[in-house]
DNA sequence: TGTACATCAGTGAACGCGCGTTCACTGATGTAC
DNA sequence: TGTACATCAGTGAACGCGCGTTCACTGATGTAC
């Protein structure tokens, strides 16, 4: 109660940011208790003001947790973009930096991770949400077209196809071995390195040569 | 009111089966409204009890939910042993056999498949869910050794890792576009033709080649 | 630069509700003799 | 086969609690002139 009023003394009646607190406050306890294990009245005391206020800012608890997974695809996309690097130094390894880079973003955000994909929110909850998770993919079926032009033109498979394999396998291991301290089970290799051999064979089996 | 008056004189005072009643009960709650969507309250009023009776055979909600998820874990292992069918017409045929039974589970069967996998249980809460959890998984991997065998003794990748992988690959596609009713993306290809050319493509790259 | 006023973003009290949990109880069932 | 009794599996009333939500309010900020 001391340092709430003291907050409070500090920041003077109106908070100034209160919005960005709420997420901020949403993403901590999801982090500490998944995306079911907060209540509104919860991320309002996080943030240290009263009940109503989040009111003011999100309509209800799901508004406030669909803004927490569009944030949170939003760097998702930047990070898997990152990954990508336009396709340097070649498609290939690019490839298997956007995976990389799918892996970190769910080991290091864990709680942007949950609220996107294991709140339960319907995509097209809301129009925003549905476009950041949108452009996130992209970023993937961008990389997947950019790898199939590598093969000869007979033996191409639909890009679109093999942008979900890679979803899907990506998604696969992030949520079942990807997950440091939520107790997961106990492997003789990491995650990484799970997801590193089979995007590998999965290349070999569309027919890249393995030697690199 | 009616409706449940009469229930209880056709009952009578005793339930009879009010343990598997609520394992029901949670499991018709859950295909409605997710794993996080029930209270131990909503199980008894479902099974047609007052509130106070699941305490006689479940400690709290979540004993109640890993029961529900133990339970699973069997008819998922029943099923993926199915599939495998001991290996028959042939190692391959029959791998490929158990990730369409795996599929065909989390789709037939989406409220277990939520308790076992996104319900947040801790896989050791209970010494029989973990084991059940075990027993599944096991049939994957002896359906990978046997896949394994079959290729030349030089190239031979560890069967733990291609089980792991097989698991990654179901699970991703399954939690992504392997759920009927709950308003997901909208694709040009089934999960299932997701899943199997994906299996397809992976099995090519360990070396199998694609006659058959 | 000052002043009046509108608007914004908070407060805190209040409410109804359903949940979890405990308790003494009671009806039904099983068993010993 | 009957009877007494222990045990089991329910009831329903009660409680404290925290949540969601509304409301009139008020302090702070921005803007017109």
């Amino acid at each position: 109660m001391g340092w709430k009023k003291r907050e409070r003394e500090e920041r003077g009646y109106h908070h100034g940011n209160l919005r960005e607190a709420l997420i901020q406050a949403a993403r901590e306890l999801i982090a500490e208790k998944g995306p079911a294990g907060f209540t509104f009245a919860d991320a309002a005391r996080s943030a240290g003001v009263s009940a109503a206020a989040p009111y003011r800012h999100f309509r209800d608890r799901d508004a406030l947790l669909a803004d927490v997974a569009r944030e949170g695809f939003q760097r998702f996309e930047a990070m898997l973009a990152t990954g990508w690097a336009n396709g340097r130094p070649d498609a290939l390894t690019a490839f298997q930096n956007v995976g990389k880079a799918y892996l970190a973003f769910a080991r290091s955000e864990p709680a942007y991770y949950a609220a996107m994909f294991e709140a339960g929110l319907p995509p097209d909850l809301n129009a925003e949400l549905r476009a950041a998770g949108d452009r996130a993919f992209a970023v993937l079926r961008t990389a997947a077209e950019a790898v199939v032009a590598q093969l000869p033109a007979g033996q191409r498979p639909p890009a679109l196809m093999m942008a979900l394999h890679a979803w899907a396998m990506a998604h696969g291991i992030a949520s079942l071995f990807g997950r440091g301290d939520a107790g997961r089970r106990s492997l003789p290799m990491t995650a990484e390195e799970l997801l590193e051999s089979q995007m590998l064979i999965y290349l070999q089996g569309l027919g890249f040569t393995g030697n690199r």
